[in-house]
DNA sequence: ATGAAAGCGCTAACAA
DNA sequence: TTGTTAGCGCTTTCAT
């Protein structure tokens, strides 16, 4: 017992007695087992988070952000990918649980029935990020992705532009990417605008390549098109380059705008109009939120509204 | 012990036994608790990885090879980040250790004197990666960031040109930033070029906004600049940004080349010469050592050199 | 195919 | 300030 309590720090030990323990354990490369005290203590200071990618800035800066908030508290991550397939996230989730994390982190408001089950009957707090379901499972902190399309839609109508198109995936993989594009539906024909070009780029997360080969496609088809707005930055940049590539001027000719104020859309030229949807913010809120728990006990599920803010560059006129 | 048998896989249990189980655990909500299973069995199944930043995509895909060659044997990656320091990689991986892990894979082969004791201390494989060190504390999978810009140094050297710069980071936080300076100035001199034309970006790691800084700044100062070497891909894209907005052509005023063959660089226009060091490479290299060692136990060290290759597009003549 | 006993390495609780 | 006892929830081992 000396010796567990001269290695945590703040406990009552002579110090003396705590030097040589720490002295002795300098020796022996003594490791403490945090596996034996958290059974013991039925405490593991795991976090458990899940997002799509590893591969996505945006993502990458929620963690970040939250594993920052957390450090101070001890807590450790616990990440894994859920390569954007709920099947994989219900997988990913059964194996985080049997880790006996203290909270769950997930990314996205759509989950398997089982994934929800499993989900609803963990003890512990459940965050879920990046969107706003209409039946969460227990807090939230996020914002509806089709309805800051819409702002982005109403911005470039605003414009005069009539003649307006969206890149996205091709499949439902990607819920996020869904809604974007049933955002962009929506505004459209609440404008009194044809809302059916939508260019179906490949395999959600679709990246800069399939950006650039959704304009090439789109400006062979309808080269009409005034403005294109991308389901994210990456594929915009995709479609920008592909527009210079080809001579067609940004934004003289047509105005493209993305989603997610990636780094490359502030840098490049001309820059990119974009949606920033703070992905930090995110995750600090959920390391507040997580804190505020672990210290008080449950409270009341939260829902936090992260609004996304309209970012106007050069890449729309 | 039969509840435990009928949940695992593979093991002898009467099927219809094994059947009530899994049905009364899945009424109960019944979790199997790996923390107790870790430390009963001294397996906790958790490969510790430590990367510099979680918003770096070379990083990221490395992450994502290793996790998925580790996936099929149900090993989970804990994965911190030591945010290019040091001193937060003792820290970090001090605690690492304490969830003893069964294998630790690190980037880079400098640490600080404490790291490397742990390290060596540990009980189970140590992957260094993304380096080649001249010591390594055990396996390393890697390559040398020296010699991989004095490759690109002696290809723009070959193309005519004189006048080289290089844009990288102002202190030596980002060591493998530092390795491709040194390589820079070494081919320099080889070649018996002025190697001084080195602007300091900012704190490492640099990105867009550093390198875009850092070429207005050198075309300012040195105008008569023929080509420019980058740190990575992101300085370079920057850095070309810059250009374009100046009007200043490339290649055919001044030559860019990148590291790291990060997609933006292979999508944007002008493309960028790069070098590719295959971080995908290097996490599948790693899983199947790892798989290796956990199956036939201890090898040798091993010392697997990863050869980058350079990558020739339109922003170098 | 199932069960009983023991113990992994800590720390909570209580005692001195 | 230090020590004793017990037990966290599993799985190894041996027995039936």
């Amino acid at each position: 017992m000396t010796v567990s309590r001269a290695l945590k720090p703040g406990s009552l030990v002579n110090e003396q007695t705590r030097a040589r323990i720490l002295s002795a354990a300098e020796e022996l490369g003594y490791v403490l087992d945090s596996t034996a005290s958290s059974l013991r203590s039925q405490k593991t200071d795991f976090v458990a988070v899940t997002i799509p990618s590893i591969n996505n800035a945006n993502f990458a800066d929620t963690v970040g952000a939250l594993n920052e908030g957390l450090k101070a508290r001890g807590l450790q991550i616990l990440l894994g990918y859920t390569n954007y397939d709920m099947q994989e996230e219900e997988r990913l989730i059964e194996q985080l649980l049997r880790r006996k994390p203290q909270a769950i982190v997930v990314t996205g408001g759509k989950h398997t029935p089982r994934t929800r089950r499993m989900l609803e009957n963990a003890t512990v707090p459940v965050i879920e990020t990046w969107d706003l379901p209409d039946t969460p499972i227990n807090h939230v902190i996020g914002f509806s992705n089709a309805q800051a399309v819409q702002a982005m839609v109403d911005h470039v109508v605003s414009k005069g532009l009539t003649r307006i198109a969206f890149i996205g995936g091709d499949t439902d993989r990607d819920t996020r990417g869904l809604d974007r594009r049933r955002g962009f539906v929506a505004a459209m024909e609440r404008h009194g605008l044809d809302a059916t070009r939508l260019v179906a780029a490949g395999p959600p997360p679709i990246s800069m390549r399939e950006g650039a080969d959704a304009m090439d496609h789109l400006l062979d088809t309808d080269p009409d098109t005034e403005a294109v707005i991308c389901v994210s930055d990456l594929s915009a940049f995709g479609a920008l380059s592909a527009c210079q590539r080809r001579g067609t001027r940004v934004p003289e000719e047509i105005s493209i705008a993305g989603f997610g104020n990636y780094e490359v859309g502030s840098i490049c030229v001309p820059s990119i109009t974009t949606i920033d949807p703070s992905p930090r913010k995110i995750g600090q809120q959920a390391a507040e939120l997580l804190c505020e728990i672990l210290d008080q006990g449950a409270l009341f599920p939260v829902r936090r509204e992260i609004i996304p803010q309209l970012v106007i560059r050069e890449s729309t006129r």
